[in-house]
DNA sequence: CAGAGTTAGTAAATGTATTAACTATATGAG
DNA sequence: CTCATATAGTTAATACATTTACTAACTCTG
């Protein structure tokens, strides 16, 4: 029996080996049936949070940024003025997230806020002149670093790999997913 | 022109129409190239967010848990007794991370650590009876809402989703990922 | 028109995440 | 054997994330 077959020692496992000792123990020891599915979604959150914490670590934080910080900027630049609240949607943060993180960043000079015309409850967040070059700069970094992470895989992958993704998310209606607010 | 294609107008945008949007502007008004790469890293982070918190939200905070308590738990559970390196290792997690979720943990009597028997500077974690039953019921519902998650894709998809995931994220040694620790 | 119910944003409380700084321990070169 | 360097874990400071509670504004029904 290998020795990382055996879960009194763990030295010499990495991830990749501790999903299959995972994979062999829930169905073996315990009786788990649904291997591939705890598989998929390890993979998946430990894919997305490599990736994310090497954008956030090579390009937003030498910069002073978070990558939070980067994702409301990036959606308030490319689709605003926009209402806090959809900022909330297309981001995926809370409406207190966005309420936070905007009023960081409208102190910084990036961001401002505008009461909504129409609606007296809501606030209309738009860049400013300086918030646009920073975002311009800041994100040929981002884009470059995109690519290098996306192109371990072939375009076809890619594409293969987008559209799984997809799936994944919106055929939600099956079942009652929850979500933020 | 249709409305979503304004920016003027975000109200009826939403996480879909957004990324077209974002890859029609970054390519036609900034001249960025690499809109697949873009359109890759946003739906994988978006993917994993939505996710992790319908599992948490659904799975972990009723028990008064957390996400990043329970993958503590998880690779303690299977892979444990182990180094504290090792879990922050395991989970992707920083030492000063696990150390924290740790600390909580152990006050629950869900975890227990020892000191290393040959290394004065380590710790060695593993789960208390109490964890271990916890574990058990715990993952009984985590599996199940694993498995309605996957089985939205067919099982060859899960098996190419999982294998383009590793793909993306094992062939790091072509540049120099920022990782943690 | 009044009032009940809903919605938008914000503040507060709490938990998670990071890095830096620190202490203690281990390792290896000279 | 000494000492420089590296490593493991923890703490503190700081930023991000949540939910709850609250206020203000909006909508719809009777």
């Amino acid at each position: 029996m290998a020795a990382d077959e055996d879960s009194g020692d763990a030295a010499e496992l990495d991830f990749w080996s501790f999903v299959d000792l995972a994979k062999r123990r829930l169905a073996d020891e315990y009786g788990f049936r649904h291997q591939l599915a705890t598989e998929l979604l390890l993979t998946l959150n430990r894919a997305a949070n490599i990736v994310t914490y090497d954008l956030e670590a090579s390009v937003h934080r030498p910069r002073g940024r978070s990558w939070s910080g980067f994702r409301l900027l990036f959606v308030t630049w490319l689709a605003g003025p926009l209402e806090a609240k959809k900022a909330a949607e297309l981001t995926g943060m809370s409406r207190a997230a966005v309420s936070n993180l905007a009023k960081t960043q409208v102190a910084d000079g990036l961001l401002e806020r505008m009461p909504a015309e129409r609606d007296g409850r809501s606030v209309l967040l738009s860049l400013t002149e300086r918030g646009r070059q920073e975002m311009v700069e800041l994100f040929a970094e981002q884009n470059e670093r995109e690519y290098e992470w996306a192109t371990v895989l072939t375009e076809a992958e890619q594409r293969i790999l987008v559209m799984l993704l997809d799936k994944l998310v919106t055929n939600r209606d099956q079942f009652d997913v929850r979500g933020r607010n």
